[in-house]
DNA sequence: TAAAAATTTGTGTGCGCACACAGTATTTGG
DNA sequence: CCAAATACTGTGTGCGCACACAAATTTTTA
């Protein structure tokens, strides 16, 4: 039954009151030197550390955060993030933390636009951001600077300096974009080539997926052992799958040398799927995501590989970083990348249940 | 500032006092029917959850658990399970958690039995236990069923029924042999050969290691496209490097057609020193756990590929379900399967690097 | 039917901390 | 040198809950 210290120990071995103590933990001032001197050397030979619970009871206050991210009817992608942070609330609501929705159409700017100002509106004291759209995403995290609102960026990284950043979240694109260079590269040979798909309406007004095209092209470029050519594509609408297949075909009549592809978004299983419809099952597949689609396509051995951005972990660390930041005072390390886990059909089911995931809330 | 809904609230709405809510609410007796009634009405129709915070402090209990791990000063992987441990500590201390280690010498079953008898004779609330001597765990586990203490297995599963066992927490063993076989045939062809070591004292005390082979072997039995013979070896003493090489000499020179080998345990890089000095840098390695040594290995492509075991995790999500299960009444899913991490070059920082996994500490 | 016993109910205290306020010591200025 | 201003310090209350104990009510018994 070790004891913990607690303020009245200290106080007691300062000599002093646990109110004087109270002021020197929270420097609210008004402590002669000399108090202060014994307080703080009370502290250290005593190895104090607030009772957390009690503390976070005393204070009794509420926390506004704000999420803003893409709807997630059209895209299972985007639900995941979402049941991370609503999981981390069950850990952290009784600490006072409360979490609005602000989901925008991911194709949409004005609708993300729109969102932007309706949280500028609500007065929130932290918000986590999706900056899909690079120009858009900065001007709301300047107008977050000014008003002095900290953040946290998750899955795409605009890496500019930011004064209110609390940290990013998420994936290092470049290096996933190298590991599914890697992965595809298994089954090409010397001389055939690779294609590098964007499924994506506004590719270059899309960190990362320019991140993810550099590190798949700098992978192939430093290959000592194989010459492989890198085929780059991107077609607008993923959602128009006969545009897809006329796509793919004329894609790859023009280059027959390409014996895989890399789809550097969610959407694999629409490549697959076209890939089908005009006859050629041969090429390697490697996508990203653990979407139902895509596992299924993995299981039946139509994709590859899979490279799992660990979507719910973003949602679920945002919130915990954020409490960290706002009730415990502990600025958190800036760039936090989550590991690029390796899907096959062999250890699928181990990422895609998350029901052990669920368990380690701490209450 | 969405209210709270409190005992109080609850009492008012029923027209009784506090405490026969705390009576209902903790099923103590001593309540009529009537005001139970009325009671249980309140809590459904305002849908009352305690706040955690004031139901520990004022519980104001401690909680003593038993660690009970191989040593970790002779081998890195064991110190990450118990790191996981104490950072899962730090989360849960404010509640009242206390753990204290229990460490024996990983090949000395005396030892073991030891620290057993130590743990049964300090009246501990919970148990973790990592049951790698298979025969001498089933009978301290049978004691712990007599004394009526609930108890964590990890990384190993003994998989009997115990009524007292709240989970396990690890691998599916049989599924990482799988696995590693599969990672292992990308380098294999057709009439070649892979062998499976294990080095380890005792192989067939130990359950995971039976599992992994049998994973191994089933994998290449049903693989359609290639024909290709499983060796089974096993060397006792890890520590004998200049044996170790003997023994791999010897091998492979009665087996020329071995292409790749798949080590059972964290000791591949002794593997891979041995091949070295026997000039035979062409062979596919694959093994497990993210030990510096296994990791350095792995950068200089001398390792293909590592299977984490997330030991790290282990220690981590133990305290946590213990935590569910002693304090928040919660019985957590009874098996546990970490994922089956695929780690090679381009990915190991992503695991090696644990900043990360340190800042989800609620608390 | 009254007293004793058993059952049910309400009140009060403490968990460790944050913060308001009252109370005491020190400094300043006329 | 004394009052007023200022600087400092101690005490008390509440956060929501668990639990002990006192009070009130009902039931049992003679």
């Amino acid at each position: 039954m070790t004891q913990r210290i607690r303020i009245k120990d200290i106080a007691q071995k300062a000599g002093v009151s646990p109110g004087t103590v109270d002021r020197v933990l929270h420097e609210r001032g008004n402590v002669s030197a000399k108090a202060r001197a014994k307080v703080k050397e009370a502290l250290q030979s005593l190895d104090y550390s607030p009772n957390v619970l009690a503390s976070i009871l005393a204070y009794n206050k509420n926390w506004k955060i704000a999420a803003l991210l893409p709807r997630d009817d059209h895209d299972q992608f985007w639900s995941q993030p979402k049941e991370g942070i609503l999981n981390a609330l069950k850990a952290v609501k009784d600490y006072g933390i409360i979490v609005d929705f602000f989901q925008f159409y991911e194709n949409d700017l004005k609708d993300f636009h729109h969102q932007c100002n309706l949280i500028l509106e609500g007065q929130y004291e932290a918000v986590i951001i999706t900056p899909i759209f690079t120009e858009q995403s900065l001007s709301f995290l300047e107008c977050l600077e000014l008003n002095n609102t900290p953040f946290v960026q998750i899955n795409t990284l605009l890496n500019t300096e930011f004064e209110h950043q609390i940290c990013y979240i998420g994936q290092d694109s470049y290096h996933s974009g190298k590991l599914g260079a890697k992965l595809l590269a298994f089954g090409v040979e010397d001389g055939q080539k690779v294609m590098i798909t964007h499924l994506e309406e506004l590719v270059y007004n899309s960190q990362h997926l320019i991140d993810k095209e550099q590190g798949f092209k700098d992978f192939f470029s430093a290959l000592p052992s194989k010459s492989i050519e890198v085929v780059t594509s991107h077609f607008a609408n993923p959602y128009h799958q006969s545009g897809l297949r006329q796509f793919f075909k004329a894609q790859l009549e023009e280059h027959p040398e390409i014996k895989g592809i890399f789809v550097t978004t969610s959407r694999g299983f629409r490549v697959v799927k076209a890939l089908d419809e005009i006859k050629r099952q041969d090429l390697k597949v490697v996508g990203f995501d653990l979407i139902d689609e895509n596992v299924q396509l993995l299981i039946d051995e139509k994709i590859d590989f899979l490279i799992n951005q660990n979507p719910y972990k973003q949602g679920y660390l945002a919130i915990i970083n954020i409490f960290n930041f706002l009730i415990r005072k502990i600025s958190p390390v800036s760039h936090q990348f989550l590991p690029l886990d390796v899907v096959m059909k062999e250890n699928a089911t181990y990422y895609s249940d998350r029901k052990i995931e669920e368990i380690p809330i701490v209450l």
